[in-house]
DNA sequence: AATAAGTAGCTTAGCGCTAAGCTACTTACG
DNA sequence: CGTAAGTAGCTTAGCGCTAAGCTACTTATT
């Protein structure tokens, strides 16, 4: 056993054990941090793409079109389905960034009910900037780890988001 | 080297892999996989809670007061500072939880700008239920992993959490 | 060919948050 | 003792989301 550092979480432990010894905390130790980081990290990952211009939703919405690959084209729907978001939240979006000239929509040949969206060169040459920038606040985070405990972090947390998230 | 179940980042990495195969996308290994679990796990809180008539940021509210001990008294401030909320946030969450009889403000004796917020026997009731039925649902989601793995997962995120979250 | 059911994307109302600014009060200092 | 600076809690405007409902169009059924 080594001798762990003490963090918020592990307060919040001791104190539920002052008041009520008689619950079993110890799925707390585990969710109440990734809650923790996904906050603390959003706000970080906020900050690493303000210099571009976007927000993290938008972030999102560009890196999706850009994974996609040539031609950097989806449909809304398929964007509201990978972004997990309802398709009025996927409209606003959407607008901010065809305001940005990040993207433009044009309609679906093949379904006149339909649109396409399409990154710009400009939105192209965006994502690609910023993609780097994120991914760079991320793994400055993650040097408190060494590479095989951050192996072994992804191992774990895949094995739990696989069941957890249906 | 044990074969891995494939989760959505799995996904993710490998289109990054095909398109920008400069990239270094450990570090979304791990964090790709905290943001996830996070919204997938808030929902399911969100959903445990609901049956007592509470919202998850509510939850927050008595939880905090219930663990600081008898009286079950803090002023809206150090509130604010324990639950990383502004004060007009605040001020919303304790409106509702007043007006559901959940807890009640009164005049702070020593200093007459403040409040204490104490919650009320009902909100004192409801608070000993909703943290079982919370903790029961953490558990459940992790069953994935057994007790070695559980307690390795906190120890490498308690790591993660201490170094960056300032 | 007519019609019912399904789907795409947008609009609106409502919710909970933040940022900024307010009043009321307290503390520190000359 | 008087004034400046600080602090507590509330209010308001604005933001981004969801839920629900809309129109336009497509697909399946007869």
């Amino acid at each position: 056993m080594h001798a762990q550092p003490t963090d918020p979480v592990d307060t919040i432990v001791e104190q539920w054990a002052r008041v009520r010894p008689d619950l079993d905390t110890r799925a707390m130790e585990v969710f109440g941090r990734i809650f923790r980081l996904s906050r603390a990290m959003g706000d970080r990952m906020e900050r690493a793409y303000r210099p571009y211009g976007i927000s993290r939703g938008e972030f999102d919405v560009l890196a999706t079109l850009r994974r996609s690959g040539e031609p950097y084209t989806l449909s809304p729907r398929e964007l509201s389905a990978t972004l997990m978001l309802t398709t009025g939240g996927t409209t606003g979006r959407l607008d901010k960034l065809e305001r940005a000239g990040l993207l433009r929509r044009s309609p679906d040949p093949h379904d006149r009910r339909g649109l396409k969206v399409t990154l710009t060169e400009e939105g192209l040459r965006l994502i690609d900037e910023a993609v780097g920038a994120g991914l760079a606040e991320e793994s400055a985070a993650l040097t408190a780890l060494d590479a095989e405990q951050a192996g072994q972090l992804a191992d774990l947390l895949r094995k739990l988001l696989a069941t957890t998230a249906e």
